[in-house]
DNA sequence: ATCTAACTGATAATCATTGTCAGAAAAGTG
DNA sequence: CACTTTTCTGACAATGATTATCAGTTAGAT
């Protein structure tokens, strides 16, 4: 997509190279904050433009890298703090695969989930309505009042299929 | 489908439950070790006994306190380290919620899912051909071939919602 | 029975995540 | 704006589940 594929030159004056990011403006990312009861700082603000604009599904660990670039200051704690705080709210979806680091992302509007190969790691996301429409039912069928779920899907992309033959 | 249309109900005092499998003998458990190019050992063995007998959905903790009634002398490492090599090999089958420690399970010749309360923690047990059949579907939309899923639904049991009362 | 590679238990190490706490900073209040 | 209360924050310690290490033990092939 547009902006960030466009190969930056170097210049003098750093404020010259402004990269757009779509979306969320300031404003909205305050609103998320707000909305969780809790007061708008630099930091948080920080953690959630570079949730946004960031690779999707990063790990706390990646996030506090990323963020250090441009927010030294910024501590780990911060970071795992507000990411839980955020998964609490659901602002903010919790993906574990094994028992590796948890990976984060920002919920997106549409509820979707994921796909994902086991060669390459790639992740495909998608959502179904259908299947959803039958989770509800066997939650039902139990007597449960279903909050959330968590589906992933396993597989061999098509790249990978091709590449072991 | 069938089974999953059948109000299953795991009630109140769940420890009072016994499941009762078919009898899995010795000889059937050696069976499982073998095929890991494993030798057969006594811990080994305890811990596939106690895996069957035991109530589901143990962690590696309540494994370990079980085992150490009849077999004291077994280490956690060595429960550890055996769940894992099972879990790979399929043979047992590892679930996660939130950070909390993994449960395992001999994993059931028929494939399930689970739905949790996140209340109490209580685990029921749900198969439906009609989700497996749409998983495989997007599956095969993105071009990939399924090897696995996890899908887990989450959602207040009914006891915890007449408890909220 | 012998031998060797695989196994084991104790314990140390690791790694993600959470708790602690003194200092800093937000947002009311006057 | 100065003052105050409350929440936040970063450094770092602590935790808790899981894994690695390693010297001694044992399964099972020869």
């Amino acid at each position: 997509m547009g902006r960030d594929s466009v190969p930056l030159l170097p210049r003098q004056h750093d404020e010259d190279i402004v990269i757009h990011h779509d979306p969320f403006d300031e404003a909205e990312l305050k609103k998320i904050i707000r909305a969780l009861n809790l007061k708008v700082t630099s930091q948080r603000m920080a953690i959630l433009k570079t949730l946004h604009e960031g690779r999707r599904h990063v790990t706390a660990q990646e996030l506090y890298e990323k963020l250090a670039k441009d927010h030294p200051e910024i501590g780990f704690a911060t970071v795992y703090r507000f990411l839980r705080t955020l998964t609490e709210g659901a602002f903010v979806t919790e993906v574990r695969m094994g028992g590796l680091p948890a990976r984060y992302e920002l919920t997106p509007k549409g509820h979707h989930d994921h796909l994902t190969c086991v060669k390459c790691s790639k992740i495909c996301e998608f959502e179904n309505r259908a299947i959803e429409q039958l989770q509800e039912k066997v939650a039902n069928q139990f007597g449960f009042a279903l909050t959330h779920h968590i589906l992933e899907l396993y597989g061999v992309c098509p790249e990978c299929q091709a590449k072991s033959k």
